[in-house]
DNA sequence: GTTAATAATTGGAACGTTCCAACTTTGTCA
DNA sequence: TGACAAAGTTGGAACGTTCCAATTATTAAC
């Protein structure tokens, strides 16, 4: 046992017919007699074949294996769990095998990652770049004519297709509704300044401000890593200017959650005496207390249409970039108080 | 460009060596000059080369591709997440790549995802195996002796190294706490019944309730699906007893969360009026407010130990199945009670 | 200046599969 | 009976790599 493998030889000189005839069964081709079929797939169980990919890649160049690959910048944060799951069902259904990678942010286990990934012949990359990763990083894929979506992340010069939230509009609806809820200082906080998203939201929120009057100010912009921890940390920062603000436009979920942390240890109650809005919409924000005002991105949404469109790419010969926006909206919940009496206004 | 692949051949040609030369190269042996490699290498840059590993590894049949799997149950569990990072970490750095799949609880997409991961003739695999999986559906690996290692969710028979947390010690320690407070109506809360995991939580729970001498009743453990959702629906029914617990041992953090999160839509406050301990000590545990007192099973150690296991029997020439319990222990926070003045027995 | 040792390179066979063209068997019809 | 078609089956070549044994080029030793 366990010598050598079984190979597709050996199970046709045990069913008595020939590798051909094995082969044709494999690919269950209306070719071959019913008899033969039920019993070679009788030997195949018997014996424990494993069909080799790697040689039938070889042999047929064109048809490649059917996994596709999702890697992700940061698995840590649910947001991309999600998104992965989003991407698993309808990647499923197709008949695809979805194999997942984690680059923490990391360009050179990204490099890694998809190298790794190309060595076995995915039909289809979706990526969530790195921060810091560049058009050229991505030219050897386009090179060889791999389908490639990009999430969240878009990169300017790279010629694949992208889906991507519509940042702008989300921070703008945010600030928007808490100005209509009697806000006037609105932080921004959270996030690291120098991704595409940064700036896309950040931007939203800059023109609702100059919008509804209240204006811009530098200083209420209060970045940090984007995470439950940066949200306790740029909350502390925010808390601790001459003119606290009343109001927080958090750049993702996870530090609008450190935010209300970091504000009940304070003895201060988030939706009632300083409002939040989150961005991503998890899943714990319906459930958590108070419920998070969010802008919802819907990632398993964005998970499944990132899905279809590298689908689509795979069964058109060429691929053809295609950029789209997932539309965002703002979901009201508790967190920004506008669902208790009074709009939050209590500190000054 | 982009006809057909670039191939070991054409480096060889382009370069004015012979393929063998190139190979050579490919696996950084010393035999071949260096500035041979160095022009091979550059011809190979200028190309686009992509390694086939499908091809390398038809030839090579002993030596296994540099991947190992990673299969988890419940992707959107952030203790997965973790504990696949955790995997990450040291398998990164022993110059392998992690390729994850989610399985989502179902035994055929279990199935499907395992032969594909063999069949790109991964060196490893470690499992935690979706609800119901059986010794027969592993040992098919056990017989093409690829190493194995399962974990959070041991099985019977199967001949596999595993690593597993001792649930048993964790739950029985928490009631033990809540016990020294002062609770003797303590519940066991969430999870689903006919899981292994669930079992020897609850004979802790069971174990530890008979030995504090309020002993155990059945009606006290209401359980449900390990999430926080499924922890908001638990806690409405515990709640809704004639006499409610006033203390609840949580399957996971998640349940945990969902509590915490279910008393205070009653205007409860946990860490006050209630207490609540967890079970895993995930990320956010600590950040939470209140901050979560929990079982800390350490996910990302437990993934690095299960890789370092794992590692081990692959580079071992037969692998040795071993089985390990992963020690615990309670971390007191303040969901408890502890850290306030009176242990919490407000309701009644 | 020959031999021996070392360093570097090389062609061919092999890995497990699929594809193609050729083959055998069986059945049908004039 | 012979010609033909349809249904199954088959051997060999090919895919891109690695390994082995053999070869050539270079250096060292006498």
């Amino acid at each position: 046992m366990g010598k050598g493998r079984v190979t597709v030889i050996d199970i046709a000189k045990a069913a008595g017919v020939s590798k051909s005839t094995v082969s044709l069964v494999l690919q269950a081709s209306p070719l071959v007699n019913e008899s033969t079929r039920t019993k070679v797939n009788a030997v195949m169980r018997e014996l424990g074949y494993v069909y080799n990919r790697g040689a039938a890649n070889l042999r047929q160049a064109n048809a490649r294996s059917k996994i596709i690959g999702i890697v992700v910048n940061d698995l840590t944060n649910s947001f991309f769990a999600e998104l992965a799951v989003g991407v698993d069902t309808v990647v499923q259904s197709a008949g695809f095998v979805q194999f997942l990678s984690n680059t923490s942010e990391s360009i050179d286990r990204q490099r890694e990652v998809i190298a790794s990934m190309r060595e076995h012949g995915v039909s289809g990359l979706i990526i969530s770049p790195a921060r810091g990763t560049e058009a050229v990083d991505l030219k050897p894929l386009v090179m060889a004519g791999i389908p490639v979506v990009l999430v969240v992340r878009n990169i300017p010069g790279a010629k694949v297709s992208s889906l991507v939230s519509d940042n702008h509009a989300g921070a703008f609806a945010a600030v928007e509704h808490l100005a209509a809820l009697g806000h006037s200082r609105i932080a921004f906080v959270g996030g690291f300044p120098d991704t595409a998203v940064f700036d896309e939201r950040l931007g939203g929120y800059r023109d609702a401000m100059s919008k509804t009057g209240t204006g811009f100010q530098d200083e209420l912009v209060v970045s940090s890593a984007p995470s439950r921890a940066g949200g306790v940390d740029a909350l502390a920062r925010a808390m601790a200017m001459p003119e606290p603000p009343t109001a927080a436009v958090c750049f993702n979920d996870a530090v609008a959650f450190g935010v209300c942390d970091g504000l009940r240890a304070r003895r201060i109650e988030p939706g009632k005496d300083f409002a939040v809005v989150g961005f991503d919409d998890v899943i714990e924000a319906k459930t958590t207390v108070p419920a998070l005002t969010t802008i919802s991105v819907d990632p398993q949404g964005i998970g499944q249409r990132a899905a279809q469109m590298l689908l689509k790419q795979i069964n058109a010969g060429k691929p053809e970039a295609e950029s789209a926006v997932s539309s965002v909206r703002l979901i009201v919940r508790e967190s920004c108080g506008a669902a208790m009496n009074k709009p939050g206004r209590k500190m000054a």
